[in-house]
DNA sequence: CAGGTATTGATATGTTATAACATTATAGCT
DNA sequence: AGCTATAATGTTATAACATATCAATACCTG
């Protein structure tokens, strides 16, 4: 149960080989990773951190990708249905996927002091949420797990 | 494990009930249950279902207890803050607690098709994520834990 | 290359939420 | 009762998040 998030690594290589992993993924399905979805997933995977589709979409205007919001809507629309990014329900902000190619039904740790947010890879509807729903004979088709607290980094400093 | 929600009962009582409980946890604790607080309430406990905060509100000013956002996004605040109310962000609207008083870290079963939300008194922190918050040292203050799907009786009347 | 589908451009608007500051009510104290 | 500190409400304005709609363009495929 590997959660990446709170841990430094080698970010540069880590953005690298998503964005590699997504182009075939594209490449595979038919999916069309045009140059607003393209720059778009490189700018949710540098920054490391839930942004809002406001502060993506700062960022691509100012390199002259769209001004307008559904231009960034459109392009997070694209990512979350792809699976190359998640949506955080708790934050009303969107963040690249951690685990590329195996997470669905994603859960995250969410730090209230520094916003960063890990991805842990827990399979949470088949848990005792899993329990509950069949119990009451409910069908689960998705999933909002999200965790907010204080992440080790933040503890530390509080100390 | 109850699972409130999915299945008919008593609403009327269920209401006054509920609404007793929460006048007595507020005389408990020193809160101040006012007309706007214990209306907004009542509304939330009637409708039985996630309510967005400008459905209250045009409750609300309908009946001349405030005609701003402000007005219900107070009364929403000490709601949720009494533990009398949650938020269910994945719809940004806001529900009664269905298990008052024994209730923190709810779950919920939200059906996409009839709108209807399940409250689970499920302990989610203390499952898979706690195990994965722990590992990596975070420290969790508050979980939101949704799952959208499709409820009982909306599978019947789809077969 | 014609025709359908997916994507982008652009304008407008809808929905959810909060900042800020003035005013009024309440509770506790003397 | 009168004073004072705190909590709650009234009000205006605006911030932040999201979508509908329709026109124009790019792209695949037969």
């Amino acid at each position: 149960m590997s959660t990446i998030g709170f841990a430094p690594h080698d970010h540069k290589s880590c953005v690298a080989g998503t964005l590699h992993k997504a182009e075939a993924h594209c490449a595979s399905q038919g999916l069309r990773l045009t140059p607003v979805r393209r720059r778009s997933l490189e700018i949710l995977l540098a920054e490391h951190r839930a942004l809002g589709a406001y502060d993506l979409l700062g960022i691509l205007a100012k390199e002259g990708l769209g001004a307008q919001p559904p231009v960034a809507y459109r392009a997070l629309d694209f990512l979350v249905g792809a699976g190359f990014a998640h949506k955080i329900e708790a934050l009303n902000a969107y963040i690249a996927c951690a685990h590329l190619g195996t997470c669905h039904m994603p859960a995250f740790l969410i730090c209230r002091s520094c916003k960063s947010v890990a991805e842990a890879d827990t399979a949470p509807a088949q848990g005792r949420l899993g329990d509950a729903a069949r119990e009451a004979g409910f069908v689960i088709e998705r999933t909002v797990v999200e965790a907010e607290g204080i992440c080790p980094q933040c503890q530390d400093a509080a100390a």
